[in-house]
Parts: C-alpha cells; structure tokens; sequence
DNA sequence: TAGTCGATGACAACCGATTGCCAAATTTAT
DNA sequence: ATAAATTTGGCAATCGGTTGTCATCGACTA
C-alpha cells in the first residue's frame, strides 16, 4: 500500500502536499478546506480524503498573515493567582474552544503598564481581547478599543463593550443583612485605587448607608490579596466598627486568619462580608458570607459579545453591555452585632 | 513637524514603512533589528530611530512565518480551575516573559485525547511545550516528545525531560507522621487512574508501609476535585481506617467538609493528610496537615530546562531531570489515633 | 445551433518578516 | 597606487496559506 505517496518526509504537510497528491493548484486546496461550496464536490472529497491520509494540519501562522485573522482571543486578567479569575478563565477558554478560537491568556501582575503594552502586543497576534478589571484609566481604555475589537468585564466606560458584575447591587443588599443583624458602626476595606469595582461598589455603599443613616466608613486601600488581610484585619478592629464589607474574598479570608490570630471571635465579635464567593469562601473558618455572582457565565458572556463584534453577519444587534446578577450568600462569618457596645 | 513621514495610517507600520523612510531596504531594517552587528551603527540608530517613531512593532506571526521559531511556548495543565496549577502556571508564565516568549496555556481538561490534540495543534504554533501532570501514555508522550522540545511535570518518562515534585519521599514522611500518632490502619485515597503521580505515589506508600508493618490499603479512584471528597470521605469511614492519605488536597478538603456534615470529628476520629499545600489548605477547618513543594519554582525550573532544549548555545549540558523537594507541613487534620478501637 | 451564464479551478499577487547570496563600498595590506 | 580582505547593504526567494482575477468548460436558453 501507500505506493502513491510520494515524499511523505516527517515535516508536517502543507497545501501543495495535497495539491501535488490530487493533482490540482494550492488554491484550489485552500478553496475547498475553508469555501467547501467554491469547489466540486468530487474534487474536494479527494482533496478531503488526502489531507485526512497526509495527516494534514493547517498552519496557523500562515493562515494568519495572509487573512489578517489570527483565530486567538486575547484574555487579561490582573492577577492569574487569584482565584476570582479561575472561573472567568475557564468559562471564557470553553466559549471560544466552542468557537474555533485560542485563548491567549495574559497576567497583567495588577499594572496599568503591563497591560498597555499586553493590548499593544496583542493587537497583532489576536482578533480582540476580553479585559478582566482593567487598571486602565477610561480614555486609555477607550483608545484601546477602539484601535481592537474589545470587551471589558467590570470596567464601565461609555464605548467599549462590557459585562458588569452587579456587586453594588448586592453590596446593598450586604449592608441590609448587617444592618438587620444590628450592626450600625460598619466599614468597607477598599480595593486598589485604580479597580473601577471598588470604587463603584464604595459609592454605592456610601449612599445606601446615608439613605438608612447607619455608619459606613472607607478603610484602606488594600491590595487584594489574602496577605493585606491582617492589615485589614487591624485596621478594622482599631476604627471600632462591628461588620467588615471587603472588597473581596481573599482579603476577607485574610481577616480571618488575621483575627483569629488576635482572638477576635468571628462572627460574636466582628461580621465579615467577603465579596466573589471564590474557591474557598466554603470551607475557610468561619464559612464566609459572600457576594456569589455566574462568574463563569460571565466570561461566556464576555466571548459571546466580542465574537458577535468579530463577526457582525450572524442577526441580532451587538448587545455593548450585559450585567451578571449577583447575590448575597449568608454563610458563619456574619452574626448579630455584639451587645456591650465599646 | 513630521513633513517626513509619508502615509501614517492607522495600519501599523512594517519595516517597509521604516526602510522607505530610512532609504534603506527592508532586509537592512530586519538585520539592523535583529543582528545589529551585521550593520553599520549609524544607519542602525537612524532605524531605530524611524522604528520608535514609527511605534514599530514586529508582526509576530509573520516572524514565525519566515524563521521557523514562533517565541511561544505551550503549556497544559489537566484542569486550569485546580489551585494546584496556579503556582506552577505563575511560574512558568513569569519565567517565559523574562526570557522573551509568550505563553500558550491550555487546559487539557483531564482528557488524554485533548492533551493529544493540543500537543498536536501546538506543535505548529509553538516552540516547545510544558506538559504538567500528562494523562497520556509513557509511549505516546515519548513520541511526542520527539517530534517536538518538550519538558513534563510530573510524567516519569525516560527519554522525556522532567521536573519531578517528589511527593514519593514525603508521603513516607506523611506515613511515618501518622504511625507516630499511633495510628496502624491507614487509606491511600487514590486519584484518577491515568495519573502517574497516584500510582507512583501509591506504590511507594504500599512498600514503606509493608517495612513499617502498618495497614495500608488503597481506596478510590476519586476524581481530583472538592466534590469527590464526599464519596472519599464515605469510603474512608466504612473502611475502618483511622487516617488517609489523599491524592491531593482537593480531595482532602472535600472529605474535611463532607466529615464535618457526618459529624465525625477531624482529627479526633479521623486524621488527614492532603497533598500540594494549595490555596486554602491554610485556612479550611481544621487546617490541612499536607505535603508541600515549591511549585512556583518546578514551573521556572520547567522554563529553563525547555528553553536550553531549544537555544542549545549556552553551556552547560541539558539537564533531563529535576527533582523538587517536598516536605510535610503540619496543622490542625491529623492528631492521635481515637483510643477506642472499633 | 449559436449565445449566455454559472460553476469550477488555475495563476499570481500578497501578507511581513527572515536569510542566502552577491555586489558595492570601505578598509587594509602590499 | 593597486590589489586583497572586509564590511555593509540590497535583491530576491521563501515560509504557508488567502484571495482577486480570469480562462475554461458544460449546460441551459433562445
């Protein structure tokens, strides 16, 4: 058998392999991989059948210089680490696997730099990009999307596309748990300075706390990880407040730590709110009460609306914002504000 | 200003834009950009000159195209939602960054055909690949590996280049831990069947146990998630035994939850011992008595065993194996055998 | 039977770089 | 001053596809 095949060296085949095996041009080889309807039918079942016998396997690269399509998405997030983001990155990998494309995923390690030089290097090699809690400022951020096809997740600039994930909403609702319980002396340990989210959510926070008149105070910034949570932790205890409402989990699960440490009982003497149920929110000590949200279906979310953009023929308008419910999930770390008030 | 520049477009610029604006050829920019030795200095610094004022910046895949080499290189991990591979995969992608290239991470979703498929897809597209915790075969990922630079985590193959967490010598540790506490019947929570460190990892436990005179049986498989846990935990508990070993601390974990909902206390009936020192592990309740190694570094180390595979300049002779130390941590899971026999 | 049209496939330019080869320019040696 | 040895820079092919243009062919219409 296989007396046909001519030089099958172990370099992988191209389209003048098939070619030079039909008996026909490249082009007409290329026409039938990707126009199947351009071609005859016959010939392109034995351009198909050779390319399946020579084990073809297109090259990307130059599908890629030729079309200007690069069949990649390019996703960033601050900070691979956090947990936050590992829902988001498989949701968003399982979207565009289902749609033929690669995810190129980029840690921005939390800067604004690394991220404007990660755009500016993604403009050549992806078709667009998913930004994960952009650091960017919004004129940068709408720059950039206007240069690529983009769409943000948790950054509201008018102009670029976004999921939003509806935490002040459930901020609010966080602050009513509280209040319920009796606390009256509260406090929101804040984000970095530069995170949308967190400034978004401490506005939110702000007015809700002044409609109800109960005593809501920025504490902070911290970074958001498990390690700020002791300075959390410290800062807390030392303003007085009964209830925490952190920008995250990982620095409420820092707070945690932190204060068991201290011997400060969670929740009889202090309630903690955490914010993203990530991984570990249900099983730290005391179980965390959290802000749950369809992280997941949001970077499903994200890579529908930035293919939609890509390619506009499929019906149905660019949907340019979508926001993710989000809710409140009461867990041990909230309890009834302590009696003997300090 | 700028009476020079000729058709700035928004298109960004080629080395064509720079060679007519330099009156110089192409090939002259490519090489003063690429070899600046092969060009005189001062028609080097006009270029690159032109190249900032341009806001040049290479086409990657054209790069690829015409030199063979992509400056990308793969890495699969078996689930990306596996806090396991945060560490591993923030080392690897810090690692590369500095040395200049860009990581592909895919995830391979426990699926030996994926992995195949990914290697094979990566092999146009990428320079080498990483493949921690390979499901595939030893024949198929030494097949693999000859067709292109490879480095696994993980995968004892001989003719493979490996970095190796050496987990076999601590969960000796973690035995002779537990045989301290007075414990004498002892289950090894297997994980799944295609994973190498489990059944490495088991055979080890059986030989040290068989020196040391203890009852060690195997239970399982269990999938390497929270969720196989529960039934871990179940099978843990109708066996009999005192103590387990768990593949990892995923699955250890989950047993912790699913033990505290049966009311059997930890470590007081039952003692646990996980595996990789994850995120959480610290804070889950009890803490998580575990093995640790530095993961961070088995991906770094991955990157420079890859990356002197494929720049085989530098000195010093390849090394194909590396073995990461591990140790056993020690918190709240483990504690004395109960007295009372059943 | 002549004329028209759609389907089909081949040719060739092109995408943006790299790189082998050669010629011109420059330096060095004689 | 001339020849030889080096630099230095340009031409053109190449990587593996895509795509616009055009010729060919058969079928259908008039």
């Amino acid at each position: 058998m296989a007396t046909t095949q001519p030089a099958a060296v172990d370099r992988p085949a191209t389209i003048h392999d098939i070619a030079a095996l039909c008996g026909v041009a490249a082009s007409t080889v290329s026409r039938a991989l990707s126009t199947p309807d351009r071609v005859n039918i016959r010939t392109r079942q034995r351009i198909e059948a050779a390319a399946a016998q020579l084990h073809y396997i297109p090259n990307s690269q130059a599908k890629a210089l030729s079309s200007g399509r690069t069949g990649a998405v390019g996703v960033l997030v601050p900070d691979i680490t956090n947990p936050f983001y590992f829902d988001l990155i498989r949701g968003t990998q399982l979207q565009l696997k289902a749609a033929g494309y690669t995810q190129l995923l980029v840690d921005t390690e939390e800067s604004d730099e690394v991220e404007a030089s990660a755009v500016e290097q993604l403009r050549k090699s992806a078709d667009g990009i998913i930004v994960a809690a952009s650091r960017l400022s919004d004129d940068a951020l709408l720059a950039a999307a206007k240069k690529m096809p983009m769409v943000t997740i948790n950054s509201d600039v008018s102009g670029v596309p976004a999921v939003l994930i509806d935490t002040p909403s459930a901020t609010s609702q966080a602050l009513d748990h509280l209040i319920s319980l009796g606390h009256t002396r509260i406090a929101y340990m804040a984000g970095p300075v530069t995170s949308q989210s967190s400034t978004r959510r401490w506005s939110t926070l702000a007015g809700a706390a002044e409609e109800r008149g109960v005593d809501v105070r920025s504490l902070g910034p911290f970074a958001p990880k498990k390690q700020s949570g002791a300075a959390a932790a410290d800062a807390a205890v030392h303003s007085g407040v009964t209830a925490c409402i952190a920008f995250n989990d990982l620095i409420a699960i820092g707070m945690l730590q932190r204060l068991r440490e201290r011997g400060i009982r969670v929740p009889e003497d202090m309630s903690i709110v955490g914010c993203d149920d990530i991984f570990g929110a249900d099983f730290c000590n005391p179980p965390l009460t959290t802000m749950a949200s369809p992280i997941e279906q949001a970077g499903r979310v994200a890579v529908s609306m930035l293919l939609a953009q890509l390619n506009p023929l499929a019906g149905g308008g660019i949907r340019s914002r979508s926001l993710m419910p989000t809710h409140l999930t009461v867990r041990g770390s909230t309890g009834p504000a302590p009696i003997v008030q300090r």
